[in-house]
DNA sequence: TAAGCCGGTTAAAAAATTGTTAACAAAAAA
DNA sequence: TTTTTTGTTAACAATTTTTTAACCGGCTTA
């Protein structure tokens, strides 16, 4: 069950949001002040933060300028009907989403929900960057470095890159290079894996013992090394 | 579960469907005049209200237009057969759909269903602004803004970054973005995507590393990158 | 040992895809 | 209406991918 952190100057507010939250299946704990809801927000106990905007002594701006500091807890951000300003600055300090008091209820637990699952889903398995040795490749900016340069590849030579490199160390065979590289069966005579990857290997030089980083083994695939 | 609020000045009719809607898995609330029906409709609490158009003192159009004041609560109409003006002021307003009375209860439930489903599978997949790197798209307000500065695009120019920017990071195929952004299929011989993109990169301008912030995945799609 | 085969490598040609521009058509605004 | 804006198509340029073909080297086999 998620945890959720609603911070809210406005008590009678906060007590009805609690209560339906709730109900929807949400663990809820509670602050009325900034202070206390900042010092909440770095325990690392919760999902989400729902976060008041307008507080008196520390407003939710402030708030989030030094929960970021700390953490990348995700933060839901209530704002006054039309307030922009507050809206961008809470952007551009890293908020989540934003919602308009007033709101109903269920509008801010659906907002919950979507955030939860947008964060939840980039959790694991796709790692923000992939490292092999000198090489490090971002595939959400599709940017690869090597050898601390940048390195620049076609789009098909990062596709390549980008799976030896999840699979750095091991062997990699043709066949998946193929179908997860280039999206297509390997055929009979098919060569332009090889081709691939022998501009890949070219723009990469050798390694220092002279060897090339994009190992073959004979009959199996190709294995990316790292030093 | 759904909470429906029904708001209708015949108790006897009130009652039989807050029954069939009971038993049909809502949790339901009543009112009977539009003065109580408006405050508790604007409680928050409930996910739709059925309004009955003809009540004394105040007509359910007259809740229907200070409830959306405050509110965007799904609203089903109930209307007195023949009574086209009151369904189209109602639709003006922001209705969500109207049944003639008399009505069965069963004709009602998969209405309130229906609209059940069509608002809560487009909320919470809405986000109020959506953020990639220095690029905030407000889709409510067809609103952009690149770096600070206010971004003049075109209505179809927004639909597509739109589809980008939500998926940003990850590759999204020609196919949906014809689909999702020009509202129709890819056809073998459309190039319209290109052009615009060409449009948008241009109205973007390079990244600080040079690139374009949409990067082209040969023969797989687009991908708009964060710095 | 030598000929032949197989897979790997590379260079170059060919094909496919994508980018850009201009012209025209359609739609919206004045 | 005219004017302006926007969307689409066509043409051509640039880039990227795929295919072709030649070459190399290890291995097998006669």
């Amino acid at each position: 069950m998620s945890k959720v952190l609603l911070v809210d100057d406005d008590v009678e507010l906060v007590d009805m949001l609690k209560e339906y939250l709730s109900i929807e299946g949400f663990a809820v704990d509670t602050a009325y002040s900034g202070e206390v809801g900042l010092a909440r927000a770095i325990s690392g106990e919760y999902s989400l933060v729902v976060l008041d905007v307008m507080m008196p002594r520390m407003s939710g701006i402030e708030v989030l300028k030094h929960l970021r500091q700390r953490s990348s807890l995700p933060v839901l951000m209530l704002t006054a009907k039309g307030d922009d300003a507050s809206r961008i600055t809470g952007l551009e300090l890293g908020a989540d989403d934003y919602v308009s008091k007033p709101c109903t209820a269920r509008e801010l637990t659906a907002r919950i929900r979507a955030i939860l699952r947008r964060t939840e889903a980039t959790e694991g398995e796709n790692p923000a960057v992939i490292q092999a040795g000198d090489l490090l490749l971002w595939p959400e900016q599709r940017k690869a470095q090597w050898r601390g340069a940048p390195l620049n590849l076609t789009s098909t030579e990062f596709n390549l890159l980008e799976v030896l490199a999840r699979e750095a160390g091991r062997i990699v065979s043709k066949k998946s290079l193929s179908e997860v590289g280039l999206g297509r069966p390997l055929n009979k005579f098919d060569r332009s894996i090889e081709v691939h990857l022998s501009r890949i290997r070219e723009k990469l030089g050798p390694l220092a013992d002279g060897r090339s980083c994009i190992q073959t083994v004979f009959r199996q695939g190709y294995q990316l090394i790292r030093e």
